[in-house]
DNA sequence: GTCTATAAAGCGATAGAC
DNA sequence: GTCTATCGCTTTATAGAC
C-alpha cells in the first residue's frame, strides 16, 4: 500500500481480502492496518464510518464488479449458452478455483449478515436471475430455469464451503465442471453445434 | 436451563444454538451466560478451556449425533435407497426446513477454521463416504458414487447458506427435493453410472 | 456448584499534533 | 493525509466468597 495519497478505491482490494479470511469480526482495525499500511487516522479519513462502512463499500464494489462481469452478460448476451460458460469459468477465476472464498457468503452466515441484509439478499438474487434470465433465453420454460438457476448458486456456494472446509481446493473445479454439464445439458441440443 | 447441577451433557445443545447463531466470535461469554443461565464462574467449571473447550465439545455432540443418525445407516443400512431417502429427510428435520444453519459450515468459513480443522475436514468427509457408500450398494460405480456425494453435500450447504442470505428458508426444502430426485433417478437407472 | 469482582488484553472510535 | 496517544467499552479468563 501506498504511504501516501490513498484512496478508497485503492484500499477496497485490500479491504476485501481481509474481511474474506477473516470475517467481518475477525477483521480488526488493527489487522487492516497492517495489510493496509495505513494507521487508524487514515482509515477514518477515507471512512468515517469505520468498520461498518469499509465492509459496506467493499459490498458495493462487488456487487458492481458481478453485475458488470456476470450479470448483465448473463441477461443480455445474445448466446445465452455462451454466457453461461463464460460465467461458469469467471466464477472458477474469481473465486481461484476454490482457494477464494465468498465474502457475501461469508457475511450471510455470520453475525452481521442484518447489517447487510439488503446487500447480500440482493447479490444471491441478481445472480439467481440472471443466470435464470440465460437459461430462459437457451430455451426453459421460466420455473425449471428459476430451479436450475437457485439449483446453480447454491451449489457454488456450497463447493466453495466444502472446498474450504475438505482444505480441497480442486473440489471446487470438479463441482464447477458437473454444474456446466447439467446447466448445459439442460438447455438441449439446440444451440447451432458449438462446442 | 437450571439453575443448580447442570451437567455438560444439559448445556450441549444450548451452546450449539448460540454458536449456530451467533459464530464463534459473535457468541461472547456474556451472550452464553445469559442463554445457559449460567454465571461465568459455572462455565469455567464445566468447560475450564473456556469457549474453545465448550466449541469443541459441541462439535464432538455434532458429530456423534450425525454418526449415529445419518452416516452409520448410510454405510450399513441394506435398503440403500431407504436410507439415502431417511438422510435426506433427517437433514430436512435437521436444519428445521432451512431456519436453522449447519455449524459446521460456519465455523469452516470463519476465522476459528484452523482450530477446529480436524472435525470440520472430518464431518464433511464423513458425510461424503457415507453418502457415497450407499449410492454403490444401491448399483453406482465409485467415480461416480464419489462425485455424486461431493455434489449433494454441497449442495445442501449451499443452500443452506442461500437460504440464509436470500431470507427464504422455503428454498432449502425445493432444493433437497430436487436433490433426492436427482440423486434417487442416478440409483434407479439399472446401468448404474456405468454407460 | 454458583456467584461477584476483577484482572489483563483487545476492541472500535476519537482527538489533536504535524 | 498521516500519525500517535488515548478514551471507553467489551472481551476472555481468573480468584475467591458462599
Amino acid at each position: 500500500m501506498a504511504r501516501t495519497a490513498a484512496s478508497r478505491a485503492d484500499l477496497l482490494p485490500v479491504l476485501a481480502e481481509v474481511f474474506r479470511e477473516h470475517g467481518y469480526e475477525g477483521a480488526s482495525l488493527a489487522l487492516i492496518g497492517q495489510r493496509t499500511g495505513l494507521g487508524k487516522g487514515s482509515l477514518y479519513h477515507f471512512f468515517p464510518g469505520g468498520k461498518a462502512e469499509m465492509a459496506a463499500c467493499v459490498l458495493a464494489a462487488i456487487d458492481a464488479w458481478f453485475e458488470d462481469a456476470m450479470f448483465r452478460p448473463l441477461r443480455e448476451d445474445p448466446d445465452a449458452k455462451a454466457a453461461i460458460r463464460t460465467m461458469l469459468a469467471t466464477t472458477d477465476t474469481y473465486f481461484r478455483s476454490g482457494n477464494r472464498i465468498c465474502l457475501v457468503g461469508v457475511l450471510a452466515l455470520g453475525e452481521a449478515r442484518d447489517r447487510f441484509a439488503e446487500r447480500i439478499d440482493g447479490y444471491f438474487a441478481a445472480w439467481r436471475d440472471a443466470l435464470a434470465a440465460a437459461l430462459v433465453r437457451a430455451g426453459l420454460n421460466s420455473a425449471e430455469a428459476v430451479g436450475r438457476a437457485e439449483d446453480a448458486v447454491a451449489m457454488i456456494q456450497g463447493n466453495l464451503v466444502a472446498a474450504r472446509a475438505l482444505r480441497d481446493p480442486a473440489l471446487f473445479g470438479r463441482g464447477l465442471t458437473r454444474l456446466e454439464t447439467r446447466l448445459l445439458a439442460a438447455c438441449g441440443s439446440s444451440d447451432g453445434g458449438r462446442r
